[in-house]
DNA sequence: TATTGTTATACTCTATAACTATA
DNA sequence: TATAGTTATAGAGTATAACAATA
């Protein structure tokens, strides 16, 4: 499937073809192919992907509440109630509350799991190895570090933009 | 959220701190992004992200059979259904007996199918440059380029793999 | 008998609404 | 009154099973 662009040469249209060079559905595409690989080799760890996820959120950005996880994730709040309540289960994920606002739960990654995303990301090598096959380990760097820029900033500003002014398209 | 990994120098790791670079959760985290800001833009147009994924598959892959988009999207063939329903009564996508196998449906890109894929493509584009706000335009095509390659050669093999021998780990 | 596509159905994921406690 | 988190519940997404047509 998707034939033909090989090597990261920019290819230039021809004269009507109107060449769009979005990533959305490839994206979608891809992370797909991804999660389906995972699940399967993430199970005997009783994980699953968007546990992953989470983990990995917690680990980039530290600590943080649970309405800024779910701001992260782009999931509402009451499914990562269940979430973490997994996590906090298995004992990788610690639920506190804040002191400064006791409504506030914070959340942060045990030591546990910190060893265990570890340890789940090391398994994971042989999906992510098969969903992108096509590319040399240089490319994959370069992929990961695309993505993990990408990933900055987050929509947790947007959210809040929205909040204050519901008009902007975010 | 993931702070750290500016440009694109490749991090060496600290001592004890055994740097995972895996894409997984970070394909998935970013995916999501996209989908829900692709929603909202795609909504007016009648469709919905999984239509545009499929409409892509068929754009860069060609016409194939239901049971060969299934393989490539990863998705149950009972649910292809559906989607293929959706796009034909919109008239992007026109499903016809194979002469050969007179099982098979054969399922292509209208002339309307392609135009429409392009004006979404166009649509998409603030929703785009919301997610990946971080990266410049050269980052932005370099990205494109390694999702695009990285889809290349598909899970089709792989499904086939699996319905030959049953042991392959896919 | 095996395969392509379809329909009917059950299961999982995700979001909306009502509730508790803090502020 | 408003906010953080929780619970209960309904809607959408996805897969499994039985069926029709063709090989």
């Amino acid at each position: 499937m998707f034939r033909g662009g090989g090597k990261l040469g920019h290819m230039t249209a021809g004269p009507g073809e109107h060449r769009e060079r979005r990533s959305g559905a490839l994206l979608e595409f891809l992370a797909r192919r991804m999660r389906l690989r995972s699940e399967s080799v993430l199970a005997p760890l009783g994980l699953r992907p968007r546990h992953l996820v989470a983990l990995t959120v917690l680990r980039e950005a530290g600590e943080m509440s649970q309405q800024a996880l779910a701001g992260s994730l782009q999931l509402d709040g009451t499914n990562v109630v269940g979430l973490l309540n997994d996590l906090e289960t298995a004992d990788l994920v610690e639920r506190r509350r804040s002191p400064e606002d006791r409504r506030r739960h914070v959340v942060s990654l045990t030591e546990h799991g910190t060893k265990r995303l570890n340890e789940a990301e090391c398994a994971l090598a042989s999906a992510e190895d098969d969903v992108l096959a096509a590319l040399d380990p240089v490319e994959r760097d370069t992929l990961y570090d695309l993505l993990r820029r990408a990933s900055s900033g987050g929509p947790a500003t947007c959210t809040e933009a929205i909040r204050d002014n519901p008009d902007v398209l975010c």
